[in-house]
DNA sequence: CTGTTAGCGCTTTCAT
DNA sequence: ATGAAAGCGCTAACAG
């Protein structure tokens, strides 16, 4: 069952069928009607791969995450689709499960399937395969990377802002020990919640011990590692902020284990507020990194993007700035 | 960029182009060679859209499940994701919200988009979509559901395996007065897991008390007011089995806040093995649902059901049952 | 406002 | 083993 049988039956010509379903204003209303009886009654759905054959626009984006496992990515993919869903619009997810090679293979998904564009939602992308997506000049939007060519646009979460908010609120609590457990370094967000705790505390006159700086790898085991050795120090710090929520929750345990109670012997503080945050015990003190937020703000700007065919130029910022805010839960507490 | 320039520059015809890539025995190898050399050499990826068109197959897969959010789904649809790539299937997720009108959304883009098969994970599905898809002769694969006409094939969790397990492990313990927390029992999937428990418990000559049995939602909120309930009780359960983690996640708090400990006091059954239950303090003895079992055996059913255009007829057995097992950890201690 | 018609890029007979 | 050509279902010029 083709456009033509529905042509047929409303006595039409099968532009204006098509007329009907994408430009009805161009169409005689009462044509129109009856077409439209007529593709009820036939049940008739248009074939998206014939118009995308022939207008070149699939109505389909890409979203590139990491790994859709990790909890930051469920809140994400699910706004992101949502809106998606309500601008009639189909989504490709590809994981790259921190992988290039994978991340390759993504991209290659992407172009394949004529995607109208591609957010990518990983913390590292090579810069050579952003280029391919130039060439092809796909709408491109990322987020924490540099804009790769024309029509691409980068999103920025305001890392800064929530780890000031964390390193404010403790000190405000009376906590002068204050450990930080860094993400990989690698990756330029955690240098970034890295260098943010440093310069805050420094600007508040504190000088940052070393021994109080630990490195994990923004999953749970980095978090239960760095904690062992915070444990271990001759003076333990009596507050602990984490570079991801995944990493306090490591600590958590470790604490615990070791027979110390948060908040009443050491207050820690996460980052993301992954919906398990409030479900710790106690409820995770967190900065919140809205995923809706971000999935709505990158969902809109690749809208903008595929609309327009030439370059955004000057006319648009080439950046937006995601914001970030402390969440006050139960795993902080004043000395 | 399209097959013609390759086969122009190749000095062959579109067809040995398309042979090439699709049936490269039915072509002179030295041919083939020259025509790949070039492919390689303009990086030409084939049209999928083009492809589907003519050929009537998309590679393309649909997965609808509840609700990205649900711990339960990630894992599922992560190997879900990994089966198709190495497939190379392309796959389109679809979120019903719990909602039988986003249901018939998602069964539509399916439609739309041509896929060669859909599997639908969530509990409860509207017969009539399914005979919307079994009209157009749509393989599905479907999960405690039903089976809807030919092309169809079902999964079933055996939950009463499980549960079994959850059971006599407590007996095991010494426990007699066990609660069970329910889902909501309009799920066929929720009632099986509680007649599950009461047939177990009586089988081994106890009688299950009225005030032990509760029902919750599945989600954390129905865990915490279940919970209430049983913890008013006069003389309260010294263990519970919840219908999901998330009930019994909620359950946990309350037992906490109440200022009772687990194991201690009560011991806890939570039932999935979601992620985050190896990571509750106590980490939760539960049963696990194993999410790449479903997926696999899911996928190749799909995979299967999609290769024989006929009626998968008497030869295949229309229902595979998926093994669930206790996971022993440390919310349960003999009393 | 409506119809005619030429493709979009590919696969697939049917010849050779 | 290869090529010529038809056509999948639709959109978009163009003509009327």
């Amino acid at each position: 069952m083709n456009i033509r049988e529905v042509a047929k039956k409303a006595r039409v010509s099968t532009a204006t069928v098509s007329r009907t379903i994408n430009e009805p204003e161009k169409v005689n209303p009462r044509t129109a009607e009856r077409v439209r009886k007529v593709i009820e009654q036939l049940n008739f759905y248009p074939n998206t791969h014939a118009r995308t054959l022939v207008s070149g626009r699939s109505r389909i984006l890409g979203l590139i995450i990491s790994d859709i496992t990790n909890p930051f990515f469920p809140e994400l993919v699910k706004s992101f689709e949502d809106q998606a869903v309500t601008h009639g619009r189909e989504i490709i997810i590809g994981n790259t499960d921190y992988d290039p090679k994978r991340m390759a293979g993504c991209i290659r998904r992407m172009v394949e399937r004529k995607v109208d564009g591609v957010a990518i939602m990983t913390s590292e992308t090579d810069p050579q395969l952003l280029a391919e997506l130039a060439r092809r000049s796909i709408p491109t939007v990322l987020l924490d990377t540099a804009p790769a060519g024309p029509r691409s646009l980068t999103l920025s979460i305001d890392y800064a802002q929530g780890i000031h908010e964390a390193v404010d609120h403790l000190l405000a609590l009376n906590h002068r020990r204050i450990a930080f457990i860094a993400g990989p370094l690698h990756l330029q967000s955690a240098r970034a919640r890295q260098s943010a705790f440093i310069s805050r505390l420094q600007s508040r006159g504190i000088t940052v011990e070393e021994d109080l700086m630990q490195t994990g790898d923004h999953r749970i085991e980095g978090g239960t590692l760095a904690m062992e050795n915070l444990l271990k120090l001759k003076q333990r710090p009596s507050a602990v902020i984490a570079s991801n929520d995944l990493t306090a929750i490591g600590a958590l345990g470790v604490i615990f284990e070791a027979g110390l109670r948060v908040p009443d012997d050491i207050s820690l503080v996460g980052f993301d507020d992954i919906s398990f945050a409030r479900l710790t015990q106690p409820p995770l003190t967190t900065v919140r990194v809205s995923r809706s937020d971000l999935a709505v703000t990158a969902f809109t700007a690749l809208e903008k993007l595929v609309k327009n065919d030439a370059d955004i130029g000057d006319e648009t910022n080439r950046s937006e700035l995601i914001a970030t805010h402390l969440v006050e839960r139960r795993s902080t507490r004043a000395i």
